[in-house]
Formats: C-alpha cells, sequence, structure tokens
DNA sequence: CTGCAGATTGACTAGTCAGTCAATCGCTGG
DNA sequence: CCAGCGATTGACTGACTAGTCAATCTGCAG
C-alpha cells in the first residue's frame, strides 16, 4: 500500500492528466481513446480498467474541477465581505484556475459548458449550480442596496460568468495577451467593467430611449 | 429556369436549412449526413453534389450569417449615435438573430465561436473581426470621454460579447425564460449591465483594494 | 424524336475506432 | 515454492459512417 504510492505511480491519475493535454490537444472528439494512452504511457486495455468508457474520463475530469470550483464560490460567498470583492475573489479564482491548469480549463469550457448536446447537457444541473452561486452573491447586493435592483441577479450572474469565460476563450484562443500581467489585470478589470460599468461616472449619459432611431435587421435577405 | 424557382426548390438551401435543424437538435459529431439528407427530403448522394464535405456544410452556414453580423455591426458603428446606443443596437440584432433562428445561432455558438479545436480555429480570423467591430465602437467612447479610459476597449469588447454569448447560451441550454418579453427585457438589460454596470451609483462603494483578506486557491488538493 | 447536361439516386467501399478479452505479469501471503 | 488476485497488455472485433460512383432521371435544345 504505502509502497504503491512511491514505486509506482498511480496509472489512474496518470491517464487523467494525460487525457487533458490531448483533450486539449486535439479536442475530445478528433483524439482517440489510444492517444491517451500513449500520452500515460500506458497499455490500451489499462484505460479500460480504470474507467468504463471515454466520455467517463471526461465526465470524471469536469467533475472533479467543477466541485472544486464551487466550493471555492459557496466560501467565497460565506465570507463578509462586500459584493464586490466576493465577486473579485470568484473572477480571481476562476482566471487563477486558468493560469494553474489551461489544459483543463480549456477541455472544461469546450467540451463541457459550451457543449449544448453532449456533456453540457449531461451536466446542466452542476453548471447552473454556479449560476446560482454567483447569482446569490448578486442577491445579496442588491438586498443590501449595493447593486441595481433593477438588474435581476440571475441575469447579472450570467453577464458576470459570462465575462469571465469570454476572457478565458480569448486566452484559449489566443486572441488576448497572455502575460502574468494580463492574467492579474484582469481580474481586477472585468469586475470594474461588469460591477463599475464601462461608462465613465464623470461623464456618462443615460439614453432615455436607447431604441430611438435604431432598427434590428437581424433575417438574413432572401 | 423561372420554372426552376417555382416548381423546384432550391435543394441546395434545403439541404443547408435541414443541416441547420439537425446540427442543433444532434450537434455536429453526433448526427450522420444521411439524417441531413433524410430530414432535407432528398437523396444521400445530392448532398455531396452541393457540398464537398459534411464540413463544408457548416462552414457554409456559419460564414453565411456571420458576414451578416458583421456587417450589421459595421453599419451600426458608421452611425452618427451614442455608444451606449450603439451597443444597444449590436446587443439587439445578436439577440434578435437568436430569436429569428435560434437553431442555427445554437450551432454557430456550439459548433464554430467555442470549438477550439475544429471550426472555431478554423475561423478565427472572423471571428476575430466581430470583437474587433465592437472595440472599435468602445475605443470611440473611450476617446469621446463617455467610457473608462481605464478598461482597454479590447478588453471592454470581450466583455460584452461574451456576456451576450453567455445570454445566449443560457437560452440555449434552457436555463433562462425565453418570452417575448425576456429577450427584449435582455436588450436593454445587457446594455445597462456592462456599460451602466451592476452596481447602484447612488450607493456605490469603490473598494480600495479588492485584493484585501481574499486568497485565491485554484489548485486542486493532493 | 434524339441526345446532351446537369440533377438525383442509393448501394457500396474503405477506413476508423470504441470497447472486449484472453493471456501475462508481479506482488503477497501461506 | 506455489496459489491467488489485481494490474497490465495489446491484438482483435463489431459497429459505424464519410465519401464515391455508376446508373437513372428530367428538362430542354436542335
Amino acid at each position: 500500500m504505502a509502497a504503491a504510492q512511491k514505486d509506482a505511480p498511480d496509472k489512474r491519475r496518470m491517464i487523467l492528466d494525460a487525457a487533458v493535454r490531448v483533450f486539449a490537444r486535439q479536442g475530445f472528439h478528433h483524439c482517440r481513446v489510444s492517444d491517451v494512452a500513449d500520452e500515460a504511457g500506458v497499455a490500451y486495455g489499462l484505460v479500460y480498467h480504470y474507467f468504463n468508457s471515454k466520455d467517463e474520463i471526461l465526465n470524471t475530469l469536469f467533475l472533479e474541477r467543477w466541485q472544486i470550483m464551487l466550493d471555492a464560490i459557496g466560501e467565497i460567498d460565506a465570507r463578509d465581505l462586500p459584493s464586490r470583492v466576493k465577486l473579485r475573489s470568484v473572477a480571481g479564482f476562476i482566471i487563477d484556475s486558468y493560469r494553474h491548469d489551461p489544459d483543463l480549463m480549456k477541455v472544461i469550457i469546450v467540451e463541457v459548458t459550451r457543449a449544448a448536446n453532449s456533456f453540457g447537457a449531461l451536466h446542466l444541473d452542476e453548471i447552473r449550480k454556479a449560476y446560482e452561486a454567483i447569482a446569490a452573491i448578486v442577491e445579496s447586493a442588491r438586498e443590501e442596496g449595493s447593486f441595481k435592483s433593477g438588474i435581476p441577479a440571475e441575469f447579472a450572474a450570467m453577464c458576470f460568468y459570462g465575462a469571465i469565460e469570454q476572457l478565458l476563450t480569448g486566452w484559449i484562443f489566443e486572441v488576448l495577451p497572455r502575460s502574468d500581467a494580463d492574467f492579474e489585470g484582469a481580474k481586477d478589470l472585468v469586475v470594474e467593467a461588469i460591477c463599475g460599468g464601462l461608462e465613465d461616472g464623470e461623464h456618462a449619459v443615460r439614453a432615455s430611449d436607447p431604441n430611438s432611431g435604431v432598427t434590428s435587421r437581424p433575417a438574413a435577405s432572401g
């Protein structure tokens, strides 16, 4: 038992870690189970000794990580801090998660949280818990009066989470710069953007009727 | 020729429209070309008469629709309107696009804009154009002083677009309500949330040090 | 009526790959 | 030294499906 931890590496863990790298590099659908086995340095069949299917590997990766995030958000919410600081902590946690293991966060975002026809639907309840946890932070801010009452907490939470996930997507796709300073700066900027707003308080002008003179024409011609 | 438009339906268009429904229902990777042919009511081989591959169908759908969006954003930006109204128009256009053809927008978001290992990478240049077009609107607002200079336009654009895409994702996953009033309300709310911010101007408190007392611990234990 | 050209058909091929399984390995206790 | 058992191996199978292609159809021009 004790020897197993010193001499024999944890093959199951090795397979999971290899899967993260392979899924991130090639995508879940564009890699073979043999790619994961090769990356882990184990035989093909061993993957099926520890997991019942290729899907189960991804499910395991997602659930492990997502639970850590849910726990973190719950803990942040339980602290006695201003709402903006709580949201700053949530943003910081997610961004640090990406810095710490970009491959894993890439896999989770690309293959699960946005995959409406496969793993996203499967884990919808778990994903929703994150939205609800953020909404809870916003809701208490609304109740204490620091956040606008006109924006529903559920709606605000989606905007906040969406902004963060879009930043990760920008880093994943390499359309946003990825220096340490960029990651650190993003934590404050995203909170300032969503909580404080893009408009400059000194100069902000509220449009009395945002619809005036503007017609949406989404339909394709023809 | 004239008869072709009255009697013979445009089979190519029928295949594209059928593909939207099938891709939205089953996902690109979980459907067969025969599913698309059946849905369109044409023979399997005809799909390959009009398209060189299954991929080309999705590429066509994406490029058609994305170009319409790029044109719309460009046109909105060219108008002489306050920045907030321009962003309201962009949000309205994207949300109306979803209302008009939710299946197509679902396919575009799920299979392309978030698919970092397949179509997303292929169309990265096109996707980036949308970010840049939104950033251009923000940038002029910064220059005229109505938007904060401390938030880079490129960064603000990602937050804005991410919030909108998250709303669509919420509708796609059915975690947000989808009445006509919800769609209409979302147009104003998303602009109010991002431009005006979540915080109530009357009560807003700027945390002098958002980091105080908060430690990010993204690493998995063990 | 005839023949061409493009549209349409669907059976077939060729390749892929998730998952199985019987054999082997290596440790541990008797 | 042996028996037993979980860990490990990798060749193999069964199922699936993207893409091909030769045959057929249809409309029209000569």
